[in-house]
DNA sequence: TAGCTTATCT
DNA sequence: AAGATAAGCT
């Protein structure tokens, strides 16, 4: 059954017609966006609903169902500030490929979305192993979100873990990228954004993020797929603070806040990371906070420990990672690894 | 019915 | 493409 047709004869539409009240849409200005942004953060996520943020905003004229209307298009990442509007220029020769029914991102953002989505592969993850954030609420099913069933076909083809969870607050990829400057994103340890992008303002970040997004082996990362075109070379793993992810043979207590790579940036945001296994060198290492930009700067707040690798060279956490991430693996799913490990670090 | 989401329209 | 709206679901 078709829905959301708006009819010709329609009883509304004879009434504008006739009566002439139609108002003149709502301009989504920075401002506007900003005092909705504001009430977003305060409900805090799984607590955004139009009408409570109806409430709150306060704005006259501006009503719940536009207010809706506008979270539809910020929960799909669909919505463009009028300054990053201006920013955006799709490559030439390419219409808009992004059709507003397929979200970019796998995560689902604010409102009654899920807010957690695993995708353990071949890492499996064990549900009584993990401990709850103090913001998570596992509850919610990932069943009817379009995001996840598409996500889960696309990493099913690959056998490598997936660490991919909501973290406990916004995560980086909506038009609310200012986000970053929410204190809940450093919980390790006092990430500045500025730190991360030297930058401050979320259009800039547009482009060069898409948040949550685990790219593995065999997908082209630039693969001319131009849904894709502006994230082409991103990265971002997040999990959850403090869970834990087992694997066969190997227990691997990964427990990264937030990491992201992109084509410019390498932003390992993790707090508490645990990484043994019983054959690995790694134990109990502690990533504050480590932001690397495009010029291999790093940043601050990396607590390291002595005898551990040095994680303030980008290759040194992809090096890192990638041998935990082999371990115990068949040759095959090595392969993998190595590709994918290497992709990563190519791109940095 | 209200509230919310989604699909579709302008 | 941004914003509005019809319609489905709970």
């Amino acid at each position: 059954m078709q829905r959301g047709k708006a009819r010709e004869g329609s009883e509304k539409n004879r009434d504008q017609i006739n009566v002439v009240k139609r108002r003149y849409p709502t301009k989504w200005t920075d401002d506007l966006h900003a005092k909705f942004m504001k009430v977003v953060q305060q409900l805090g996520e799984g607590r955004c609903y139009p009408k409570k943020i109806f409430e709150l905003m306060q704005v006259p004229g501006l009503t719940k169902i536009q207010i809706g209307s506008h979270l539809q298009k910020c929960r799909r990442n669909n919505w463009r500030s009028p300054k990053e509007q201006r920013y955006v220029c799709l490559p030439s020769g390419q219409g808009s490929s992004n059709d507003s029914h397929e979200p970019r991102s796998n995560f689902p953002k604010y409102g009654a979305m899920p807010r957690l989505q695993t995708n353990v592969l071949n890492l499996q993850c064990n549900p009584d192993e993990i401990q709850k954030g103090p913001e998570f609420s596992f509850s919610t099913p990932n069943t009817n979100n379009s995001f996840a069933r598409r996500e889960n076909s696309i990493q099913q083809q690959f056998n490598l873990p997936q660490l991919q969870v909501q973290p406990h607050s916004f995560n980086i990829d909506n038009p609310f990228n200012d986000s970053f400057l929410l204190d809940q994103n450093n919980v390790g340890g006092g990430l500045q954004h500025e730190t991360l992008f030297g930058i401050s303002s979320s259009q800039e970040l547009q482009g060069s993020i898409n948040g949550n997004t685990n790219y593995r082996p065999g997908l082209m990362f630039n693969s001319g797929d131009h849904d894709h075109a502006q994230c082409a070379y991103n990265l971002n793993l997040n999990a959850t603070y403090g869970a834990t992810y087992s694997s066969r043979r190997i227990v691997s207590d990964i427990d990264i806040e937030n990491v992201s790579i992109n084509q410019y940036n390498l932003n390992v945001n993790a707090d508490n990371v645990t990484i043994c296994s019983d054959k690995t060198m790694m134990s109990n290492t502690y990533v504050g906070n480590a932001a690397i930009n495009g010029l291999r700067a790093t940043n601050t707040n990396v607590q390291q420990y002595i005898g551990e690798p040095n994680i303030s060279d980008p290759g040194n956490i992809i090096a890192t990672l990638y041998e935990s991430d082999i371990e115990g693996r068949d040759p095959n799913e090595k392969e993998d690894c190595e590709a994918y490990y290497n992709n990563m670090e190519y791109l940095l």
